[in-house]
DNA sequence: ACTATTGCTTGCTATTTGCAAGTGCAAACG
DNA sequence: CGTTTGCACTTGCAAATAGCAAGCAATAGT
């Protein structure tokens, strides 16, 4: 295993998803709730394919994602994000609203992040919900 | 410089801040609000001088950070994040609140988490209020 | 003047990343 | 069935990055 570098939280946090894919990773899981392996190789961001593998196992290791029986096929796996997962959603939305306001983002997220600011707590609320669900 | 991966607002976040030390830097300058290059170098994950130097320098061209003279000395440089960096805040508590949900974490940070729970957005107004106008 | 401190830079090695090709298994096809 | 296709990975190797140790220029202290 890796070694942890220090007990502060941010410390923690990086040590396990502190790379430049793992919270791409992530970020795909959070919009389709649940995808195979070839599908999120398709990112727009090109990850390698032994990368992509490596950093799935991490994660899994590291209980923030799990693998899925596919309903349609045993050739495919799916993964999806673990309930810890699901709880970096908090994250994952204050990157976004950073993002937005120093850089131009594509419209349909700036439409999400519409919603969100409306009301904030009410949207991860509801988006963890239904993560957590599915 | 470094290549745009795509136009997504995390992928742009990563492409500046998504690495192992990044946050950590900012981390040790949202805790004292500005810090020498030694003092940095300090931090109990220790990062190696080198390093410290790439990331200070790219953190700089990116617009989170800025020196400063520190007023005793010449010899000493003073780093302190840039009201881009500050705007980093949400990000940094969520992290550290899910960190804390997950891990043991330090009782100082733990107290300040106390704190943020009570009245999150007021917390972060009033702090990066404070980051700024230093 | 000389010694220490501060903020880096340089040289070298070890680890990690990333590309390209390959492997094994499951499903689809003839 | 036998063969081909698709999917989820592995493997081998080159290139880039991280990390250690040592060095260096510009202050500052004595």
């Amino acid at each position: 295993m890796k070694p942890l570098r220090s007990d502060c939280p941010v410390s923690r946090s990086l040590d396990i998803w502190g790379d430049k894919w793992s919270l791409l990773i992530i970020r795909d899981l959070f919009l389709a709730k649940q995808l195979t392996y070839g599908e999120l190789l398709k990112a727009p961001e090109g990850i390698a394919t032994n990368i992509l593998a490596a950093r799935l196992q991490l994660l899994e290791q590291s209980g923030l994602i799990e693998k899925l029986e596919h309903p349609d096929s045993k050739a495919k796996v799916l993964y999806k994000l673990t309930p810890m997962g699901v709880d970096l959603l908090p994250i994952m939305i204050e990157i976004n609203l950073w993002a937005e306001k120093y850089f131009p983002i594509p419209a349909d997220r700036k439409a999400m992040l519409k919603e969100v600011k409306k009301d904030k707590e009410g949207f991860i609320k509801n988006a963890m919900k239904e993560l957590k669900r599915a």
